[in-house]
DNA sequence: TTGTAGGCGTTATCAG
DNA sequence: CTGATAACGCCTACAA
């Protein structure tokens, strides 16, 4: 095989010639900005689309231009990752807003908080995004605290009471909650379990303090349990509070890997869902449809979440003031996994 | 809040009067090049830490040298590839690779096949990545006519023989089917049908033709059906297949979402998995494991076929000839969707 | 071994 | 409105 012909990249530098112009006229003429007369500018058009000239985006961060791209940093080991619904759903998402402006995503998966950190930096320092999305903020996020510190525009995806200032998407997790516990307390539910995300995460306070208000104000005791949102963490609770001396009637899980994992791990028990416990999950997804029973879910749209959230983004480098935005929010899907609980033994 | 102090950025030329020393010297010894005493060497790497110096891509990029980010087209709907785990464990993979090298990934979803190609040629032009990532191939797939033609390294994810001489990572999946066949056909059974990915894809016709042979070779008349990977299409598909005259006793799917999703069609017809059918899924995942009862598939890494890529693609960039590397072949993950057919009506 | 100077492709400034 | 020309930050001959 031949080595492959390297054409020459077409310059601007060669559509001005091509158009009889100045490489200033051309600039000006593609990038629709007024001091050009309309003949020069359609001959410079014309000559770009004959040499199918294309913008170097290395020139154009260069000479102070944006790099035409955003960056995402996951925290996320990588083989949990491959397994968490979520974040392909938000990428989706950003990449349908991103599509129509021919914007690109970077990004990055950083092993723990100092090369998120690190990344942050950077893609800052090397110019490589022109802004940054946050997801799984902690409160007082390092990520947060570069972001300001740097300048780069960022959007946080989280509760604005961490995102210190910056634009932030969030939904009401509490509200959420309340419509969860309601259900349960509807179909006749008193001992209700709870089965949370890591503490450190800044949804897990509001969720747990909308739990608990939500269970005290029927009469309940709120019982909490933390996991690690892995699908062994999430068996493993319900197994424990399962085999308990006064075992829960119902489970909300913060995910819904948990919640399908704990579904078979009860089985596994003997126990019949719902008959003899009923499953919530937060995050619906397609697993928690494909499983039998199906599972209710708190569901929101996440692939519309990653499309706002890189709207908001592209209004940041804009621009935009900060501002927190709520999005919608999550609605409770009601499905086979919830019902009655068993007659009081 | 007041506007974030921007710091002027740090350059090589602040590197180097801290150091005492010329641009020259600072840019050899910050890419460990030989040409510069180790002292100065020392002082430069001191200097450089001490101010936070960090390079600025484009500058690279338009010098010549490479961009540090490689590029991946997805030409999926942003709704479908949400739900399909394959890309999140792919990219995961990928990831792992490129984070030793301090590389980024550049995502791109692409709505048709005009928009993957648009998409490449843009990156090339634009020199926004080092190379691309090439997969869902399908025969005389364009995008590896113009990733020759531009002469960007690129690395495929499926058959050689689909290729073109670009370098490539491929599974041996006609082995991969007889293991599956061969399993069913030890169990007894004799009626099965396979519901295959869009024939577009290139390794639908080498599965096909594999699947084809193996049951040819058990006496068996081989039944495929065509879907599109979907949930929706799964689902049908078996509905359809389960309620003929003469319905098979087994069923291979090209994917895990199919195959979990017929697991409950099955269940809705009021059929047991795997008493009256048995269920094989291809692209084994979580999803295998949390439904009841779990699929018998036909499992391989992808998160190691991504990190696998990635480092072939470093390579090629590198300079390395192409050439085509086999991956593990899938190995059959037996579970409890497949046992012996139902005793002949 | 070191430093100087020119180029990479764009945008922006400032004379004509 | 147009056309030189200077940044932008880095790399790399080439000269000292």
């Amino acid at each position: 095989m031949t080595t492959a012909r390297q054409p020459r990249r077409v310059t601007i530098a060669d559509v001005a010639r091509e158009a009889q112009t100045s490489t200033a006229s051309v600039s000006y003429a593609l990038n629709d900005r007024p001091g050009v007369s309309p003949a020069t500018r359609e001959r410079v058009l014309a000559a770009a689309a004959r040499l199918g000239w294309s913008p170097t985006s290395a020139a154009r961060v260069l000479a102070g231009g944006g790099s035409g791209a955003i960056g995402l940093v996951v925290g996320r080991d990588p083989r949990e990752l491959a397994i968490e619904p979520f974040y392909m759903q938000f990428i989706a998402g950003v990449e349908s807003t991103l599509a129509e402006r021919e914007m690109s995503l970077v990004l990055e998966l950083a092993p723990n908080a100092d090369a998120e950190v690190e990344a942050i930096r950077r893609w800052h320092r090397s110019r490589r995004v022109d802004g940054v999305l946050l997801t799984d903020v902690i409160p007082n996020d390092p990520r947060i605290a570069v972001a300001q510190e740097c300048g780069i525009p960022a959007v946080v995806i989280g509760d604005p009471a961490a995102a210190a200032g910056l634009t932030a998407l969030w939904t009401d997790d509490a509200s959420a909650m309340e419509h969860a516990v309601e259900h349960l307390a509807a179909l006749g539910h008193r001992r209700i379990t709870r089965l949370t995300a890591p503490a450190r995460f800044a949804y897990t306070a509001v969720r747990d303090a909308a739990f608990e208000r939500a269970a005290r104000a029927r009469g309940m005791e709120p019982d909490i349990v933390r996991t690690d949102l892995s699908l062994e963490s999430g068996a493993a609770g319900a197994r424990a509070v399962l085999t308990s001396t006064r075992p829960p009637t119902a489970l909300v899980f913060d995910n819904d890997v948990m919640a399908v994992a704990a579904l078979t791990a009860t089985h596994e028990l003997g126990l019949s869902v719902p008959r003899d416990v009923s499953i919530v999950a937060w995050d619906d997804s397609l697993l928690c449809r494909l499983v039998t029973p199906p599972v209710t879910a708190l569901g929101h749209d996440i692939v519309a979440l990653g499309a706002h959230a890189a709207r908001r983004m592209l209004a940041v480098i804009d621009g935009a003031e900060p501002a927190a935005h709520q999005e919608a929010t999550p609605t409770l899907q009601i499905r086979a996994s919830t019902g009655p609980p068993p007659a009081e033994a």
